[in-house]
DNA sequence: GAATAAATTCTACATTTGTAGAAACAAAAA
DNA sequence: TTTTTGTTTCTACAAATGTAGAATTTATTC
């Protein structure tokens, strides 16, 4: 699944509070708001796609995300992946740490992750 | 820059050709190949967004991408990161690694990258 | 209970995107 | 030099997206 930039957006904040009344959602925006309408609409178009469902409380709603945040965006990394580096995970990897991108902290936390990870499979 | 999906899809075919006439584009497309007149919306409307150069020789023109594929894919990969992963590129490494997008060897690879980026770095 | 306020549903519309036919054009082939 | 063919330009249009007003529905407050 794929989802319009406004959407996503939508589905971020979603994402973010769990479950969430209008007014929570309304909240989240930063100024200038959209018109209630508009993220009405979102809503709508998100439930019809099924990325979100909701629960009735009289005449509001409740809306919770259906759709994984991280199946989500493993969809969008392998994308990624595979239409800017050629589906080889090295030469992604490789892109990703030479870009200054990351500071020396972040790249000694990577190296440990990686060696985590590693570790994690060996058993 | 953000292109749409078809455009960003032609992107593609030029950055990997370096410079093309139509009739390579064309080529480049898998069966069913969209209409010559498709592609060439698309060549106007990434020229029109400068996206795109083109050169005449008669009235043939040969295309170049201006945007590089570099710069347009490290966009992306910020705008992923920032979204999905609350801007923290280690959350995105953990996740990265973790997902099993990643043979053994290649996380080896990684671990290999890492560690000469960050020797290169204590320079 | 009438007035007010928030949320929902319905409707609308401009812009962008995906796709391509028709016409014009120029290079190559016959 | 006429025909053919690939390319470009122009025009078109349906679908998707971004945005929101109007009307309606409830819940709430006076």
């Amino acid at each position: 699944m794929v989802l319009p930039k406004s959407e996503e957006q939508l589905m971020q904040h979603l994402w973010k509070l769990g479950k969430a009344f209008m007014k929570d959602l309304m909240a989240s925006y930063d100024e200038p708001k959209p018109a209630a309408t508009t993220i009405a609409t979102l809503l709508k178009r998100l439930q019809d796609k099924k990325a979100i469902g909701a629960k009735k409380y009289g005449n509001v709603k409740e809306y919770y995300p259906i759709l994984k945040k991280e199946d989500y965006s493993a969809n969008q990394m392998n994308g990624m992946i595979k239409n800017f580096f050629d589906d080889s995970v090295s030469q992604f990897a490789s892109f990703f740490t030479s870009k200054n991108n990351l500071t020396d902290e972040q790249l000694t936390e990577l190296q440990q992750i990686v060696e985590d990870q590693l570790k994690a499979r060996k058993k």
